[in-house]
DNA sequence: TATGAATTCCGAATGTAATTCGGAAGAAAG
DNA sequence: CTTTCTTCCGAATTACATTCGGAATTCATA
């Protein structure tokens, strides 16, 4: 609840109510991304965090708490950033070009992170009525709010119901993600980008 | 691996080694799919069963092996059904239409082997190397020879790759699936299939 | 700078649930 | 009716998550 009000702690980036808090939460995406919610132990994060076992349970309530806190503080991260990537750019088939790219390649970048939020989150019997939660339908709500754009501006059908647009396009992304995650890695992700965009912006274009 | 051979075991219509295996798998499933992997307990299992604790690791490795048996006990019987009912229907938007209909009311009927599949599964370490994973592949294989079918007699556009296309169709499902796994439950699942249906097939067809 | 009061931290104890052990109970064969 | 093989399970054992109690550190105040 209280900051180092003297020492040089000054840029955290993702914001956090204490190094500690930090330094559990990086080994538990680290640890939990690697092995799973099941097979990673509190023992093993704690000891990649350098605190003790029962140092976790100062700042977390228990282990599941612990994986649901993840997605919070780094969703709330995300936001901004595919905000600021979005920037500048016309048009829902561009944007949504864009946020496909952009997610691809984060997931990419952060597999731990993404096999937290696509596999592991859904599990706990709680999820719904978590922050995580909320989280998640924040971000994709970006994407219904491109296609709601995209139908005004009248380049996506109107007779679409935008929410099962957002299925569609969400669950495709998923889709492929999630192969990805359980299988290789070895190829690029983001090969599968542009296709997975053409396919969905056909899917959703007005025809002439 | 040995049949009463006395007694009136004659139908039992998932082909199973025992009586007691089957027990344990009907109440894996029941268990299971109501309170999830991590909450649920062999001792819970058992006594649904009415075994003893011990007897359970007779005949499955784990209990994570004892979930990775459910889908492939199950969804060997699933193949024969959906291809049931897809027997006498022409034309591959027919028949995806039938799919999707067929998949979202298999699993509003049985919504804990849903959850086993399509939330509880994914999150197992070896899942693909798993016979379970096998079997999942078998199932949605079914899509991809829609989808190839239907650009054999014209009416999937032909520059479509159908492995894309069916990451489009089962991702928007399973999408579809899982929020309603996660939330109410209340009102019906199938009232998505149609309109669904609708938007799948508008996105994969050829123009004129 | 010293002192009491919070706060942070954690090693060791506790509790719960998965897994293993060792042998009982039942069937099959002679 | 004894031997052997299989099935079954109660009672340990083990692996972790979680809690406890107090030590170490920091803070506020004089």
């Amino acid at each position: 609840m209280k900051k180092k009000p003297n020492s040089v702690q000054n840029i955290d980036n993702i914001s956090r109510e204490s190094e500690r808090k930090g330094q559990i939460l990086n080994s538990a995406i680290k640890i939990f991304g690697e092995k799973g919610f099941q097979n990673a132990t509190i023992a093993e994060i704690a000891k990649d965090a350098g605190v003790g076992d029962a140092t976790i349970y100062e700042y977390f309530k228990n282990k599941e708490d612990l994986m649901l806190a993840i997605p919070v503080e780094f969703t709330k991260e995300l936001i901004p950033q595919i905000n600021d990537h979005m920037m500048g750019i016309k048009g829902a088939f561009n944007k949504l070009r864009k946020f496909i790219w952009w997610w691809l390649n984060y997931v990419e970048k952060n597999p731990g992170y993404g096999s937290i939020v696509l596999l592991e989150l859904k599990t706990s019997k709680t999820y719904v009525s978590t922050e995580a939660y909320q989280a998640a339908r924040s971000f994709y709500q970006i994407v219904l709010d491109i296609i709601k754009e995209g139908q005004e501006e009248g380049a996506v059908k109107k007779e679409i119901n935008p929410y099962l647009a957002r299925s569609l396009c969400v669950g495709a992304m998923e889709h492929i993600i999630i192969r990805w995650l359980l299988k290789d890695r070895k190829y690029p992700l983001i090969q599968y980008a542009d296709e997975l965009a053409d396919l969905l912006i056909d899917s959703l274009k007005t025809r002439v």
